[in-house]
DNA sequence: GAAACAATCGACGTTTCGTCGGAAACTGAT
DNA sequence: ATCAGTTTCCGACGAAACGTCGATTGTTTC
């Protein structure tokens, strides 16, 4: 088993390494072609939401940012990759987020109770772009290998790491394989925020985000004590 | 509250009104033509499963299908028509399946039980069915207002609809919405199934499914008895 | 077996995607 | 300021996929 400090340096690393991936590398010389970048992607955030990847067309997108289809094409090679990267900035900026307010807390509980509550929080705030990202790319990404793949990935990673640092840590059992636990936490806090993104509801939804996610870490933390009591029960037998 | 024979009523209307919602009303004449529309559906599983829906060509389907394409278009009036009917008869298959196996269980604990595992079994069986269904038909549903949307609601409907019936048999409390508790299940399960279609992990989706699905249950019943103690505890104060 | 209907198909128009060569705007050095 | 070199932008065009229609072939009914 690693010890504490090791265990916090392995944090840092993911942190580091989940931030840095998703920057994006802007290779772009000119001031009004980085303005156009931004144009791009906002245009294509309104449209994708509007009228979904599927049925927009890229030059409604153009339109959208003000400039010609050709010149979009300068800028990404086809929709498809347009519509990966276009989630991207965000995804960067909820991880920037987390990794700041983060920095104060220790333990896995309070660090997964910040992560699913900053993330309920953040889709209140981006609705447009949580449409987009959770309806549309996330579960299509699979097609592809982009580098969206990656990032997606770490959502589930910086999760699976807090439950096996909730394991050590004595919060709860090591009975149940951590991906397990970790399935429960993100799936239900996403199912949460894809039922609110489709009809609205619950309506406060980070309200709700912080009530599941609590609820669940209480949960683990009854089940563990219910699972050694048995224990001890069928040893004494 | 309902007595527990209308409640029975209840579940019957909504097992028939889900089942009967899920069968397509087919007009055809001869029986060429119905051979035809299932060389077309089972074509088209087979092309977006490999290719993706998006990146799917009519004309791939078509000659999957072994017809031309304007034959296609007799049936379908477009790509999406075709890409939203393609899941609907194995999502009746499904219902019908649930509704023959669970007959004989009356408890809500049964029926969710029940209800998981199948979906687990569904969904490792039909793998190509359920990867175009997972990843790139529901979460793209609400684009449109099509009759697909109504089934997969279905889905969530049944799950709710025992998450109540637990409350009134006293498997678990009342201290929670029915709708959060639903989200617990349900999300848990569907975050186990995506992780399976994208990954192949856990290796037997079947097994992890029933663990899981029984794993949450028991906690749902330790979380009531824990805070019925709770609350015990409080009004002795 | 012929009239009426159903299903299929090839040819063709339309829409959207994506490319290319050159014009316009910007940069830095003289 | 001007000019060479570079970056950015765009209009015109070609390619590909979508979707329509009238003619042809097959099936049913009497």
């Amino acid at each position: 088993m690693p010890t504490a400090t090791a265990r916090s340096d392995e944090w840092e690393t993911l942190l580091a390494a989940v931030a840095e991936r998703s920057v994006r590398a802007t290779e772009r010389k000119q001031d009004r072609s980085k303005r156009t970048e931004q144009q791009i992607l906002a245009a294509a955030l309104r449209v994708f939401a509007r009228d979904g990847v599927s049925r927009s067309r890229i030059a409604d997108i153009a339109a959208e940012a003000g400039i010609s289809t050709s010149t979009l094409y300068e800028y990404y090679r086809s929709k498809e990759d347009l519509a990966y990267d276009v989630p991207l900035s965000y995804l960067a900026a909820f991880f920037q987020r987390y990794r700041a307010a983060v920095v104060d807390k220790s333990s896995a509980r309070e660090r997964i109770l910040l992560y699913l509550s900053l993330l309920t929080d953040f889709v209140r705030e981006n609705a447009e772009w949580a449409r987009v990202f959770y309806l549309e790319i996330w579960p299509s990404v699979f097609v592809s290998e982009t580098g969206l793949r990656h990032n997606v990935d770490d959502f589930a990673r910086i999760v699976v790491f807090l439950v096996k640092q909730g394991i050590e840590e004595g919060d709860w059992g090591a009975n149940h394989s951590p991906y397990e636990t970790a399935a429960l936490l993100l799936g239900s806090v996403n199912q949460v925020i894809i039922t609110w993104l489709m009809y609205r509801q619950p309506r406060n939804l980070t309200k709700a985000g912080i009530e599941l996610a609590e609820r669940i870490l209480l949960m683990l933390a009854t089940e563990t004590k219910a699972e050694t009591r048995l224990a001890r029960a069928a040893r004494r037998r």
